[in-house]
DNA sequence: ATAAACTTTCAATTATTTTTGAAAGTTTAA
DNA sequence: TTAAACTTTCAAAAATAATTGAAAGTTTAT
């Protein structure tokens, strides 16, 4: 295989893992492409590079910045943006981490907390249904808090040590 | 806010909640109904609940039961079938880290280290992407090794008193 | 073997999401 | 101020994914 092919690959493979995680295709391939360019791109370069219209380029370029996973570069001389990913995978998996917390689960968590405190004396249904949603509840926030502990779990000792016992 | 609304907002929540992370709505939307219903549902019960097809409903269930957290029920006396979620939190996580591992993350491991392996000595460009791709199977393989480890992570000692340190 | 009770399949339809492209908007240089 | 160079917006079109419903398939009882 060589390089362009196996660019390509790349390309389209994390692409389609974007989109079985609810991000879109062209969103997940500009990143994955910015990821392996040892240069800034250019909207242009990147649009010729994946056959996707500006329109397209520019709403996912902005959507990535939003993310806080791709950023913005200007090159004196040059009139044109520059855009970059961001390559440190821990920060990018912390970016992202809290990025799906803020706009998902916390929102979930909202719902979780409200219809499992509806006054559960009513029925056996209703009793069975404000326990399970709130085990669902502990259980979820138990997981975000973890997600929000990620940043500074990578570098502390304990961490590391038990990274270690996981293999 | 009263039984039956907060059943409703909470399938639909669970249901939204599934498509941002590449589950289909109604398949997210059963499981949250049987999760919560504390006797075994049919599949004409679920489609009067949820007001879905027959051929939705058996599509559906065929997919939850694939992922193995739902399962399938007889009755003595009754001839047709019931269905119930897993209902036990850890089991469900531990199915769908499984489940997502092999499906997508295994696959896209094969193609990053295909990938990473070309001959890096032809071009600058060219050793910048196989040290990005190898950087990203590494990460990516960690991070499925973790996943794989969360069974017997959770009943381990070591392992409680981490999650007591994390909070 | 027949038929009733039930489930599965899948081509066609419907709904949702993504993409396009051209007009509108913005910034910079002269 | 004007115009060139560039970016953003968004309604319409295209692509993708989910849903329906009726026919085909199964299983069970008699």
């Amino acid at each position: 295989m060589e390089f362009k092919e196996a660019k390509n690959k790349f390309i389209q493979t994390w692409g389609a893992l974007g989109s079985q995680w609810g991000i879109n295709k062209t969103m997940a391939q500009i990143h994955a492409l910015l990821m392996v360019s040892p240069e800034p791109l250019s909207m242009e370069d990147i649009m010729e590079e994946l056959l996707i219209s500006r329109g397209n380029a520019s709403m996912n370029l902005r959507a990535l910045m939003d993310w806080g996973i791709v950023y913005k570069e200007y090159k004196s001389g040059e009139r044109k943006e520059f855009f970059t990913a961001e390559k440190d995978l821990d920060e990018l998996a912390v970016k992202i981490a809290q990025e799906r917390s803020k706009r998902e689960i916390k929102p979930a968590l909202k719902v979780l907390k409200d219809v499992s405190s509806i006054d559960k004396t009513k029925s056996a249904e209703t009793k069975h249904f404000v326990e399970q949603t709130s085990k669902l509840y502990d259980f979820v926030l138990k997981a975000d808090n973890m997600l929000d502990k990620v940043t500074e779990f990578k570098d502390n000792w304990i961490g590391r040590l038990v990274m270690k016992i996981m293999k």
